[in-house]
DNA sequence: TATATTGCGTAACATTCGTTATGTCCTGTA
DNA sequence: TACAGGACATAACGAATGTTACGCAATATA
């Protein structure tokens, strides 16, 4: 009994840590993270992960990160690709966070964690008004001018969050049902109040996505 | 040295406890909660807490109902003072939002934790259930119908959720200021735009306030 | 083939946690 | 004034935490 691993299994890499972070972060929040449960997730012992890591507080800025990029970069690109039409860009925009891309309980769990970590707290703030930039534009895009534009994406925004943050047990249908009549509320505009069904929504959206 | 306080320094009660015990969750969040820190706070020790409490969960309990009551018992009452009309109701909501009674972070505070408690989360969705039928009973009252008043209700309770979250480091006057904005949003009346200054808005709330 | 370095596992460290056993002072009652 | 019980403080227990020292095997290098 050696305890050592056949080669085949060792060679970690810092991105399976993060991997198992994330996840514990996401489903249990910050406090639910511990050194010896990472290390039973990913197969190995407290001692490998400080191979890979100075210590704790350098996986958690690791996972910062990792959330930073991988929840913001999904709508920078679709709304990139969208052009120039406010209205296609919030089109965009919804399609991103009914995609698979974007994860909201990443932001839930960050926004938490937020509160008792002032670097977390830091990131989320810079994160934040990157986003809130970026629906101003669209709304700018839409045809709202000054403060119209400013308070239409800060309510767009809230309401985003306040949805995730909710953790709306919607059925899918449900929810893709509201979709028009949030935009209706939130742009003013009557285009999608026409889609009478679930389908006809899903098929909006995903028809959209193969228009690059 | 006996340790012992003087007579007029004891009898601590329950509330002592559950009072600390907000305000640390309120500031560090539930994992900033320990037995030690909190009866530092209270100026005793555990051996004391234990007197007034079975364990640390009746403590964590008795917070979760102080919760409950301290923070929607404020805009029930204030609807009900409101009378029958449906903007009368709105402006009372809003006055309870920027009123002191009703702490934010209080319920920033229980989302995040109700992420890693299950009986928490229980609490929150329960409470959640009632503002949100609260707030559509108002919208009803403003003249919406069915799935319209529906999507009103969610999308001003998901726009409170969502500012509070964020924890918007927004100057007084601002916030202010953009009240009527937002009003016009989510209940399609302009009746506040034309208060231009944020001591007009202020005054409008406070004027409503005493009309009980 | 001999040696050095990489990549872990093992075990122990100090610290903090909720909880409990026990001692002691204070107040009310007779 | 004597005594019972209420209201604490003190100190210790076991478990869990991040971290570190150390050992060993596998690979790379010479």
């Amino acid at each position: 009994m050696t305890g050592q691993k056949s080669k085949k299994d060792r060679n970690l890499d810092k991105a399976s840590w993060i991997g198992a972070a994330r996840k514990t972060l996401i489903e249990k929040g910050i406090s639910g993270i511990s050194l010896r449960q990472l290390a039973e997730d990913v197969g190995a012992t407290t001692g490998a992960f400080y191979w890979q890591f100075a210590n704790l507080e350098e996986l958690l800025e690791a996972v910062r990160q990792d959330w930073a990029q991988r929840n913001t970069a999904p709508f920078t690109k679709a709304i990139e690709v969208a052009g120039e039409d406010g209205w296609d860009q919030y089109l965009a925009y919804v399609g991103v966070l009914l995609g698979e891309d974007y994860i909201p309980d990443y932001d839930n769990a960050i926004r938490d964690w937020a509160h008792s970590s002032k670097r977390t707290a830091e990131v989320l703030k810079e994160i934040e008004a990157f986003r809130i930039n970026q629906l101003l534009q669209v709304f700018l895009a839409l045809g709202f001018t000054g403060k119209a534009a400013q308070v239409r994406a800060y309510v767009t925004y809230f309401h985003q969050t306040g949805y995730n943050a909710m953790q709306v047990s919607e059925p899918r249908e449900e929810r893709l049902l509201n979709i028009p009549y949030y935009a209706e509320v939130l742009t003013n505009r009557p285009d999608l109040l026409g889609l009478k069904t679930a389908e006809a929504v899903s098929d909006h959206f995903a028809s959209r996505k193969n228009e690059v």
